[in-house]
DNA sequence: ACAGTGCGCTAACATTTGATAACTCGGCGC
DNA sequence: GCGCCGAGTTATCAAATGTTAGCGCACTGT
């Protein structure tokens, strides 16, 4: 069941049997969120971090005119919010984009493994790493990439992402959004979101319907996008 | 010497002797770098991480078209590469906007204190996951902020890292950057950068001047900023 | 079958932002 | 003193992006 998380944080360096059964009696409490909900709520402190087994969420902010903003989308494997177990008050929402099936990490518990297991430690410091340095990359995208090379490389990054936790079918990709939805990914406006993508389709690199991208020329699609996925840190190294 | 770090971390939760001292074993190998040199060159991998001891430097990511987007900003007391520790290949580059004096931590020595010193860990890794707090506010200013607002909400969240570690002066405090520089923060171009600058003065709230800015109306600038300081986690609890 | 609804898509127009160029001003070397 | 040069500023025009509105289609409940 903790398939997704072996295979996201097992990707960067190697998993000892011990470290998997640390995790498995970490992750207690499976829950299930409908798309919409809020998975976990914007200025509350919870006692426990999120684990995504199933289905697609977004960090997001909220401003006073009532736009909306997403930080980051996860997938399968991903930890939405493994940062306040130290950073304690949600400075943001995160909300299910599709039904999403989760799995909790108690903090007492998380400390604990920082108390006795620093290579696991360390693996899970890591995977907060990777969220700040996908991060820069989005800043990079929003401030100096055109909005077609923008969306190029939110795929490209997806479907990386998702191939690790075996997520994507050849070169497609589920993915339950809509272009409302995107557009407070790229900060767009409906409108122009809906033009970017027409731009990006017309070039011929993708197609997307049913909910469902298909990469249809991932060299194109990675030069449009500039795509270096050495931010993932996709490596396996001893860390 | 370190009297930055110790007020930077120990904002969030108190510092003990030992972990002071640890925190001074850690930390050698001073450096000086001029304005506009690399401190950290994009693809590198440093057996160190850096922490700011002076001046202003900036995490930065340049394009094929020459475009240069930073994605944070450094000050004394932060880190600038923590997180190259496990991350291990820089996939970004450290620039120093004004002469900056550094000093190095060995990566050795940050894995020993993983495995002996469980809550300076967490501190640490705190300070990193403070890092991807930024950058999710620095995404929503991007996305869904009006430049003004943007701008504004950057002078706020400098002023406040600022003064925990004493680098403010009453309401004002020393701002290196050319607008050039400062065009490449928020993704606009030189031009509309000083629009927006010019925007911001005239509304009398900032007077910016001689490399100093000066908050002229803090109620106000947060207002336009619509900041909120929670994400910085500037309260000091047990974590 | 029917109307209601959410979503994708397009048109027309307004506003924001970028590109290019020119002008000012102060610092600095000669 | 003179001229160069970088930085800030402004003007003008072009391109990108937002706003408002409306259309059509698939899906849904009745």
């Amino acid at each position: 069941m903790l398939e997704s998380l072996f295979l996201n944080l097992g990707q960067h360096d190697s998993l000892s049997d011990d470290e998997q059964s640390l995790l498995g009696n970490l992750m207690t409490g499976e829950r299930s969120f409908a798309a919409g909900q809020d998975i976990v709520a914007s200025g509350s402190r919870p006692a426990y971090s999120t684990l995504i087994l199933d289905g697609l969420a977004a960090r997001y902010k909220v401003l006073a005119d009532g736009g909306r903003q997403f930080t980051s989308l996860q997938i399968p494997g991903d930890f939405v919010d493994l940062y306040a177990f130290l950073l304690k008050t949600m400075d943001h929402g995160v909300i299910a984009l599709s039904p999403c099936r989760v799995i909790l990490a108690d903090h007492s518990k998380l400390r604990s493994i920082t108390e006795r297991a620093p290579h696991l430690t360390r693996l899970l410091w890591l995977d907060t790493l990777i969220d700040g340095a996908i991060h820069r990359e989005w800043i990079v995208a929003m401030g100096r990439r055109s909005k077609v090379s923008h969306l190029a490389h939110l795929f490209c990054e997806l479907f990386v992402r998702l191939q690790v936790v075996k997520r994507t079918n050849g070169m497609s990709f589920h993915l339950p959004v809509s272009q409302a939805e995107l557009a407070d990914v790229l900060g767009l406006s409906v409108v122009h979101m809906n033009r970017v993508i027409s731009a990006l389709r017309n070039s011929g690199v993708i197609a997307w319907a049913n909910h469902t991208v298909t990469i249809l020329d991932w060299q194109k699609l990675q030069q449009i996008a500039e795509f270096d996925p050495t931010y993932l840190s996709m490596t396996r190294e001893p860390r």
